[in-house]
DNA sequence: TTGAAAGCGATACCAA
DNA sequence: TTGGTATCGCTTTCAA
């Protein structure tokens, strides 16, 4: 039962008053340096650990973190969205304010939105990045206000964020890849849709699905995978092509979440129940489809556990200063029949 | 920017004391009911939300919340015990206090740690229940005493609880099934082994599995599940015996975590790569049969998720007396070779 | 049963 | 550069 050292036991210790031990701790710049260095050492010696909640009852600021997310698909990014606001919510009493800010869609709007958080003062930034090339520069400016910045879902390379939070491509690659070959007992035809190859994430699914099939499942037979781009069309046509040309093909994985015109092509040609399916994400046409059978299953990327994450460690470094490590990568989860209504549509963790 | 409305102005605008409105809110026992009520209806109107900072710096008590759990196995139970410690961290600073206080093995001392708990008047328990007959009344004393119980990874029945975290059973069963029949092409013999069918968790399995099986793999043949009740001694003598008098048998489906007997009696009888095994959570040398190829997979718990659940939903309870549902399950989450080096040796989420 | 007022632990302003 | 002090919104005695 230890009671917990405050402000003023540093304070009284030093012979000094509680303002210049509350300056010291937070860097003001009107401070003899010795005193703050004195304070410091104090402080660090009787153990003291800031009051959270007095902080932020006398201080009138409040912890501002942006959350920029696309609109659309607001399936996925609704629980995104969710993920942030109730894993803040505990900590508004500590006076954070989480600022909401959507554009249309990955990639459409984000410098703007970017700006504007900017614009706003907030304090830290959690952005679904998309692929414009100035979203680089949006970061860079933001580093030069120290203004943290976090990747969510997908990671902009080389640029200077605090840390970036998505799923494991390569995990959810291999694992797709080790279903596919023991569902099709190590033979068969394959193929593999995907987005774009130059995108980190796409290519790391891809690479690590082949990787896996070619080392564990020889015997397979492996199209060189396709790529939609984003466009729902080019998604379609292909897929088409492919299995018209392909006949006998056994098996389809989807590595990305925008899978829908693929099933539509596969329905097209009457090829569920035919050949087995696997897929990535989650959304309601998708989980129809595992419902009824037809497609095997999905690496469900988990966007609100994801979006936890991203807030707990940005929190934890604006509040403790904590450093997290430059990436951190979650496990995909495999959605199947069984275990699909633990999802009502939702991520619950 | 709206200024948010305080206890001052509530009490203002009734002509009365913020001491009356606090007392009004709190469901203080001396207070004209009459009073109460029209300081309830105010604040509603006026759209009053507590300052939750400055509820817990006035009232200067700690939230003292007991974490109960058995110190055996370590590497599952510490795996629960960092996710707690995890999950708190950022709370210590507003004033939660974590005790935890270890048994030996599941059910055995945990009444003592249960009384343990409550003398040192804890706000709050998590606790990871075991069979033992006496749990409940004592479960049934905290409740009186109003101390709200969370039961973690396995549940007690019909006990007056809070809430009970853990896997959704049914899932990790049917998922298994699904699996398992894939693998298997839907045909040959498999055999469950489980831990206790009197446990729910234990039953929920198997009969989920059994189910699974029957609806959509109707032509295997499925052996009555082996119960281990906790025993290695019989875990393993009765493996033996299972696979010694079904020299066919085509896969087994170990539903308990305590599966390394099987293992090893299956190790023994040189079945590893003849026969299709999948298993229930994680532990060291599971990994490693997983890593080998020796297992297919297994279903993870997430101890240390599920932990974090606890945790929250307590906390939640406790600090804005948010009621949690009455049952909180997640889902299983399949590990397989293309994902275990996402889990080193942990539960990252 | 209610009101008045003293804190809770920090910040920030005004003097010195 | 530092000290003193009002203040943040609420709980909780102590009186009335």
């Amino acid at each position: 039962m230890e009671k917990r050292v405050t402000l003023r036991d540093v304070a009284k210790r030093l012979g000094v008053s509680t303002g210049t031990v509350s300056r010291a701790l937070q860097d003001h710049p009107a401070l003899n340096p010795i005193t703050k260095a004195r304070v410091l050492q104090m402080a660090n010696s009787l153990g003291y650990r800031p009051n959270l909640a007095a902080r932020f009852l006398s201080s009138r600021r409040r912890l501002v973190i942006g959350v920029n997310t696309p609109r659309d698909p607001a399936f996925f990014y609704d629980q995104v969205r969710k993920g942030i606001d109730q894993e803040s919510a505990p900590f508004q009493m500590t006076g954070v304010e989480v600022q909401h800010r959507m554009f249309p869609r990955v990639g459409v709007g984000e410098e703007e939105a970017f700006e504007s958080a900017l614009d706003a003062k907030v304090d830290g930034l959690i952005v679904v990045p998309g692929g414009s090339r100035s979203l680089k520069s949006c970061i860079r400016r933001a580093s030069q206000m120290k203004i943290p910045v976090v990747c969510l879902i997908s990671d902009v390379t080389a640029a200077r964020k605090l840390v970036s939070v998505s799923v494991d491509a390569s995990a959810s690659g291999a694992l797709a890849a080790e279903l596919m070959g023991r569902f099709l007992v190590g033979k068969g035809q394959v193929a593999v849709t995907s987005g774009d190859l130059t995108v980190s994430d796409h290519r790391g699914k891809c690479t690590a699905f082949e990787r896996t099939i070619r080392a564990q499942f020889p015997a397979m037979e492996l199209f060189p995978p396709i790529e939609n781009h984003d466009s729902e069309c080019e998604a379609y046509e292909k897929t088409l092509r492919l299995i018209d040309s392909h006949p006998d093909i056994d098996a389809v994985y989807i590595s990305t979440g925008n899978g829908l015109p693929v099933l539509q092509a596969l329905e097209e040609r009457n090829l569920f129940g035919k050949i087995t399916v696997l897929s990535t994400d989650l959304y309601p046409e998708l989980i129809e489809k595992i419902q009824e059978g037809a497609v095997a299953g999905s690496m469900y990327q988990r966007p609100a556990t994801q979006a936890r994450i991203a807030f707990r460690l940005l929190y934890e470094f604006l509040y403790e200063g904590a450093c997290p490590p430059a990436r951190v990568t979650l496990a995909p989860l495999l959605v199947m029949r069984g275990n699909l209504n633990c999802f009502h549509g939702e991520d619950p963790r």
